[in-house]
DNA sequence: CTAGGGATCAGCT
DNA sequence: GCTGATCCCTAGC
């Protein structure tokens, strides 16, 4: 598998992200490697899209969308949650693809290591007994599912920041089988939606979750073969990529902007976006929560 | 379901 | 410089 080419992400991150899934990101430090085959993606427009944070300009923050194509853009939030993006498209436009969930095809041991780990400094107080002492008790897919749990697998964090991901010799790269030269990605099959994605996400209709968008022929590999799977340890993954709302997302929730395998177990749980509490109206016509992965 | 924890940023002084 | 609301989440009840 070569490593990506930068021409791959020089594309809006809409048409970017589904073309990701299946693809591998890999992480090498002085411990070891960890690959996970990307199973579950989001796009994010840039500066008009107001779920991006690019949305109110540039930042110190977020600066590497801003940049060239091609780079990690990892941002912490929640206090202690790390998130990796992939910026796309060219500079100044900070569109970027959110990598939400993968399956660990490499490093295993390494991953399990770092997501049972008992994070340092835990409270005195409440010495809570470690819930997997040996990490067996961690499945396989709970290792990188979700954007998060992602980053604790590869130890990603904002060291990482602005890292060139189609580098050879970058300890943070992407490898994909099909999408070596751009060609593949230039020429390859369009979306099989027939509405082009609206730039500015913007009401185009409802589309249902879990909407397939092409490989829609079970048993039949889709562009990327089968995902490529290499066996192993690894479950089969599908192949079918499907469609939906982005997850957490208020704004522009109508715009099917997440890509995932369909049935594939580590695609993270898909939660709605959550509305303001106890606010106006009450009705408790908010925010509808999903559960489980969308059909 | 909730708490947790840190960074960010708009808006203010 | 400070304050407070917000944040694309996760683990543990």
């Amino acid at each position: 598998m070569a490593p990506i080419s930068r021409d791959f992400f020089a594309r809006p991150s809409v048409e970017v992200a589904p073309d990701l899934l299946g693809c591998v990101l890999e992480h090498e430090t002085g411990a070891g490697l960890v690959a996970v085959e990307l199973t579950e993606v989001e796009a994010y427009a840039g500066q008009h899209d107001p779920a991006s944070h690019a949305y109110r300009g540039k930042t110190q923050r977020n600066a590497v969308m801003f940049g060239p194509p091609g780079h990690a853009y990892v941002y912490f939030t929640y206090g202690m949650h790390f998130c990796v993006n992939l910026v796309c498209l060219g500079e100044n436009t900070a569109s970027a693809v959110l990598l939400r969930a993968g399956a660990v095809i490499e490093g295993e041991d390494l991953a399990r290591a770092r997501r049972t780990r008992r994070k340092p400094g835990g409270d005195p107080k409440t010495p809570k007994a470690p819930r997997t002492a040996d990490g067996v008790s961690l499945a396989p897919r709970d290792l990188a599912r979700g954007p998060a749990r992602l980053c604790q697998a590869l130890d990603i964090d904002r060291s990482l920041d602005g890292a060139d991901v189609c580098a050879a010799d970058s300890p943070l790269r992407v490898r994909c089988e099909r999408a070596g030269p751009s060609t593949t990605a230039r020429s390859g099959t369009p979306l099989a939606r027939g509405d082009d994605p609206p730039d500015p996400p913007a009401p185009a209709g409802t589309h249902p979750p879990g909407t397939p968008l092409r490989g829609t022929t079970p048993g039949a590999p889709g562009p990327r073969g089968g995902a490529a799977l290499r066996e192993g340890s690894t479950p089969a993954r599908s192949g079918r990529i499907v469609s939906g709302p982005r997850v957490g997302v208020s704004a522009a929730a109508e715009v099917p902007w997440r890509f995932w395998f369909e049935g594939e177990p580590s695609v993270s749980v898909y939660r709605a976006h959550v509305p303001p509490r106890g606010g106006r109206g009450a009705g408790g016509a908010g925010g509808v929560r999903g559960s489980g992965t969308p059909p």
